[in-house]
DNA sequence: AATCGCAATCAAACCGCTTTGGATGCGCCG
DNA sequence: CGGCGCATCCAAAGCGGTTTGATTGCGATT
C-alpha cells in the first residue's frame, strides 16, 4: 500500500493525502480524519527510501565503533550511550546507523557517509588528541558531536563531556585526605584524551601538595580486569607500594582489586580504591551499597546530550557549536579507608 | 556531483556511467575506464538514498535491542555481537541500522522496519521462551535470523546459537568429577532461552548421577557483579553450602568471586567456579592463563555468522531456515579444583 | 455584476539513481 | 547490396514520496 493507492482509495491526488498525513494546514479538517483514517485501516506507512530521496535528508545519525586494528576491543561504554542516545533518537524519529570500521578505514567512512548521505550527522567516539576527525568533518560540513574532547583540537566543535580532570582532581584529593601518600594511577590508554585529563587531575592533586609524582605509580592501558590485575599487581609489588589506587574504570578497578586480594590485604583497609564510574547498566557499581568509592558520571545521560545536540546541529547546521560539560558525583563507597599507619601489610598467603 | 552532472561531464548519458560503474558487461572497456577515472577524479560517490529507492532494497539490516522496561540493562554481549556482525555487513556494503526500543513496543518496530523498507532483513536477539517475534516475522515476510534459539516455538526460523545444555552439561559434570556435590548454579534470567537451557544441562549432569538438585541452589536473575554477589552470598550462607558454581557469565562470576572471597575463602581450593564465557573484548577470561575454568564461544563469531546467513536469505528470501550450532570449548582455568574433603571452611574474617 | 480573497485540492516536476526497451553503427553473410 | 547480429549507447519510465505552482468554487467586497 502506498500513497498513490491510499490516494485512489480515497478518491483524492497524492498532494493533500501527503499533506493530510503530515499535518499542513491547508486541508480541510474533515478530509484530514478521512486520509487518517483510511491510512490506519490500510496499514500505510510511508516509505523510508521515498521520504529519504524526496527530502534530501536521510533521518539518520551515524555512530562510528572505531575497530582498533592493534587491540580489537569494542569500547564496553557504548553499549549504555547507544541506549541513551536511542532514546533521543527514537523520539524524534531518527534511526541510528552503526559503522564497525577499522580506524585506517576510518576517514573513508566518515567522507562515505556524507557524500553519499546515508546520515544527516555524527557522533564521534573515542576522542583522541588533536583528533583529525574534527577537521576532517569541518571540512565536509556533516553535522557531528564529540563524546569527549580533543586537546589540542584547533578547530570549534561541539562536544559532551564528563569533567574528567576536576574528578580525578578530586578523586586523588580525597585519598590524601584520608592521608594516602603512595596512590597509584590505573588509567585507560592515554592517546585517549580522556586518559590525558584524568592523569592531569591526578598529577595536579599531588603537585598541590609537594608530593612528588612517581612514573612507577603510573599505569595506562586498555581498561580490562587483566590489565588492572597487572597494573596493581606490579606497583604492589614493589618496595614503596602504594596504599591507594585511582582506577579509570570499574573493569580494570575489578582487576585491582583482584591484585590486591590475591596478596592477602583488604580493600578499604589496607588498600584504598576510587573508580570512575561510567554507571554502566550491567556494571552497576552495587545495587544499593556502592562497592567502589567513585566519581559517578551517567555515560548513557551523555548519549542523550549528545543525541539531542547533533539533532539540533543538523536542524540548523549555521548553530554555534555547543559544548556540555557533566560534572561527576563523589559516591562513597566501601573501598576507601584512612591510609594505613606502620609497615605495609604484607600477608601473601599460601 | 550526482550521476547526471558525471555523466554531462563525460558526454555521456546516465545510463551507460551507471552501467559502467556497476560493472555491467554492455558497455565498452575503454568507456569504462573513462567513466571509472571521470568518477575518482570528481569524488563521485553515488546517493544511497537514490539507490535505496530505485533497487527497492535497503541495503541495511536491522537489530533491535531491547530495553526491558523494568530493569534497563543493555546486554552487555551486544557491543562485540555486533562488531562482529559489523565485518560481514561492511564487507557486502550494508549498513547496521540499531532501534532501541523497549520491549512493549517491539511488535511495531519490527511492522514498521518491514512496512517502510528501513531494512533488508532483521537479527533478534535476548531470545526468549516461545518467542512471538518469529511468528510476526515469518507473517510479515522480512528475514531475520535469530540469536539464540526460542524453545517452544512452532514455526521454522534460522538461528545461530551456542549449545548451552551441552556447555553445562559439561561444565557441571567437570565439577562432579572434581568431587563436587554441592553445586550452586548462578543463572541468567529464565524467561530468557539460553537460560532454560543451562539449567538443562546442569540438572540434567546431576541427575545422571543421581544426585538430587536442590531449588536453593539456583539462582536466576540479571547477570550483573552484584546479583552474582547477591546470589553467592545467599548460598554460601547455607547450612550445606555449595562448594562450587556453575556461573553463566564472567561479570556475575566477578560478583560470585567477591562473595567466596568476602568469607575468607579461596577460589579453585575452598570453592570452585566455572562460567561461562562468551568472549567479550573487554572481559577477557585472562590475557594468556585464564582466570576461570570456562566454556568458552566467541559470541563475535556468533556475530559473524548471524550476519552471514541474514545476507543470504536477504539475497534469497525462499531458501529454507538455516541453523547453526557453535559447541563451547572446555577452559580449564585457575578457578576449579578437587571438592575439599571434611567441613566446609568458614573462616571469615574480620 | 464583476472582482477579489481564501480555503481546498490537484497536476506535474523533482529527488538521483536503476532499468527497460529501444536506437545506432558497423562488420559480415548470402 | 539488403539484411542480420552484435557491440554500444541512450531516452525515458520507473521507484514512492514531497513540493511547487496552479486551479476551482464560493462567499464577501465594491
Amino acid at each position: 500500500m502506498n500513497l498513490k493507492e491510499l490516494a485512489q482509495k480515497l478518491g483524492l491526488s497524492p498532494t493533500t493525502v501527503s499533506r493530510a498525513l503530515n499535518g499542513y494546514p491547508e486541508v480541510n479538517e474533515v478530509t484530514r480524519e478521512r486520509v487518517l483514517a483510511a491510512a490506519k485501516r490500510h496499514h500505510y506507512r510511508p516509505n523510508t527510501r521515498a521520504i529519504r530521496l524526496a527530502t534530501g535528508r536521510a533521518m539518520a545519525v551515524g555512530h562510528v565503533i572505531p575497530l582498533a586494528t592493534r587491540h580489537e576491543i569494542v569500547n564496553p561504554i557504548f553499549a549504555d550511550f547507544i541506549a541513551g542516545a536511542g532514546e533521543v533518537y527514537a523520539r524524534a524519529g531518527y534511526d541510528i546507523v552503526l559503522s564497525v570500521v577499522s580506524d585506517e578505514d576510518e576517514e573513508q567512512t566518515y567522507r562515505d557517509l556524507q557524500a553519499r548521505g546515508t546520515v544527516d550527522g555524527v557522533i564521534l567516539h573515542s576522542m583522541r588528541l588533536d583528533d583529525p576527525r574534527i577537521r576532517l568533518l569541518n571540512e565536509t560540513g556533516l553535522p557531528f558531536v564529540a563524546h569527549g574532547r580533543s586537546t589540542g583540537a584547533s578547530q570549534p566543535y561541539s562536544w559532551v563531556d564528563v569533567n574528567n580532570r576536576r574528578a580525578f582532581r578530586r578523586a586523588t584529593d580525597f585519598l590524601l585526605d584520608l592521608g594516602h601518600r603512595r596512590i597509584g594511577l590505573v588509567n585507560g590508554l592515554e592517546f585517549m584524551d580522556f586518559a590525558i585529563r584524568r592523569r592531569a587531575g591526578y598529577v595536579e592533586a599531588l603537585e598541590a601538595r609537594g608530593i612528588a609524582v612517581d612514573a612507577a605509580l603510573m599505569f595506562a592501558d586498555e581498561m580490562s580486569e587483566t590489565r588492572g590485575f597487572r597494573a596493581a599487581q606490579g606497583m604492589l609489588a614493589l618496595p614503596d607500594a602504594p596504599t591507594a589506587f585511582v582506577v579509570s574504570s570499574i573493569i580494570s578497578a575489578l582487576g585491582v582489586r583482584r591484585a590486591v586480594e590475591d596478596r592477602g590485604m583488604r580493600i578499604g583497609r589496607d588498600v584504598s580504591i576510587i573508580i570512575h564510574d561510567d554507571d554502566l547498566s550491567y556494571m552497576k557499581n552495587g545495587d544499593d551499597v556502592p562497592i567502589f568509592t567513585a566519581t559517578r558520571s551517567s555515560v548513557r545521560e551523555a548519549g542523550r546530550r549528545a543525541a539531542a545536540m547533533v539533532l539540533d546541529l543538523i536542524a540548523d547546521p549555521n548553530l554555534p557549536s555547543r559544548e556540555s560539560l557533566l560534572e561527576a558525583e563523589l559516591i562513597i563507597g566501601q573501598s576507601t579507608g584512612p591510609a594505613p599507619t606502620g609497615p605495609a601489610p604484607d600477608r601473601k598467603v599460601s
